[in-house]
DNA sequence: CGCGGAATTGAAAGACGTCAAACTGTGTGG
DNA sequence: CCACACAGTTTGACGTCTTTCAATTCCGCG
């Protein structure tokens, strides 16, 4: 399986989790630092890039997944062929909870970007989660905020005018990081799948966004937004 | 308001959940009768005709729900007024996890038929799944099972031409008890909410569908289905 | 500088929404 | 028991949106 060797060949090493910038805010924030030292397994990083598969639906391995850096989709194939992005996993999310349930993976998970994360073997989270009831519930939060997402996107990003789905879909991909509202957007055939719309119709609207001047370029894939223009587009408009 | 007067008024009394025939297949099963002396707090029953509110959306309520008998929908409302409906609760379903996370419900849950519920405290919940892996085994399992559902609802039932999408609703609702494959469809109004395509558009291929005897009455609202002929159609057709 | 994949654009056909009218059946009151 | 009223369903006509298929342009990269 070429995802596999390239797994392999992506690992970056045991990592250091009591040393982990972002443990606070993600999964195990609550354990103290002695608690990792009962993990004997020891917990590894890998690396994937643009394309990579992280795993396949069906599959069925003890293994989820902490996002450090980077995009994973969460794609399922229908029965046509065609995708549809059914969630996206940003930065400190976990994925592949299903390992927990010794159930197959229910998408395909491929990176959209350079991505490194943690590879947590189901066993040890398991064990952890019955000996730490803060760990439980963050797992059950995890879970919950899925499900909640799954739910929006349903409802926002699946429901109205083609136009309406982008507008919305940019201001969820949208934030401001000090110099004004900015986002990323990915290719057309992606905001497609995302939207249930074709590659065409992305394309066309948000060329259409481009020249009323509602996203403006600043370097390639990223624009400047004006979120007000959508947000009147997103609802009525 | 309305529905909490309602509720008061459809209590049936207290459950007895050492008796009751579906325990075993749902949320409990696992739990030794005695387990159920350590309940304090009584579990009372509810019962819901058509139309009535269980909770709303944003409503905080330290309650969960198993459904023993009926059928309910859980709804958003978009900007516009319209609804989307985005999951069925069946019987034996959970609702209201998100009570066990002290969060607000995510959706209006309203009656489709008339239905019998258990109303189950988050503190009892919390408490149980504390002492008994299994039961929190299978909580992680609703929760998990949840999910998919959502995604499903996503890729099948979100995706594709307003004939395919109806196609594969009705699929999904189609079970066979030994006379052959049958179905009960709701309103074209509520077909339309779970689609996201609109009424008439709903209502013309249901007609469609029953002229060309791919749907044949049986009585109101039930239908004798061929199931072959809606599976071409769910895919290219 | 040229190659190749992605993005854009065009034209025509088809699908879907919208608005309005006719129809059905279900329950109610006379 | 019948007739009426009302809500849900069906159907029609029309306009708009979206897809489809194809051609062209753009852009990053070797």
């Amino acid at each position: 399986m070429l995802e596999k060797i390239s797994l392999k060949e992506a690992w970056t090493g045991l990592a250091d989790c009591g040393q982990c910038a972002i443990r606070k805010s993600v999964l195990f924030a609550g354990l103290e630092v002695q608690d990792f030292g009962k993990i004997h397994d020891p917990i590894v990083q890998i690396e994937l890039a643009p394309g990579d598969t992280l795993y396949r639906a069906g599959e069925r391995s003890p293994r989820l997944f902490t996002l450090r850096k980077g995009l994973i989709k969460l794609v399922r194939y229908l029965p046509d062929g065609t995708q549809r992005i059914v969630r996206l996993i940003r930065s400190t999310d976990v994925t592949g909870l299903e390992a927990l349930l010794d159930k197959p993976y229910e998408h395909h998970a491929i990176a959209m970007q350079d991505s490194e994360l943690c590879v947590l073997p189901a066993a040890i989270v398991n064990q952890l989660s019955r000996e730490n009831p803060a760990l439980h519930r963050e797992l059950l939060n995890r879970w919950q905020r899925a499900l909640a997402e799954a739910d929006q996107w349903l409802t926002d990003l699946s429901t109205g005018s083609a136009r309406q789905r982008v507008a919305r879909l940019i201001l969820h991909l949208t934030h401001d990081d000090g110099d004004g509202p900015r986002c990323t957007l990915f290719s057309r055939e992606e905001i497609g799948a995302m939207l249930g719309i074709t590659t065409e119709t992305a394309s066309r609207i948000v060329a259409d966004f481009r020249r009323r001047g509602i996203l403006r370029t600043i370097e390639s894939k990223r624009y400047e937004v004006d979120t007000e223009a959508l947000a009147g587009l997103a609802d009525g408009g």
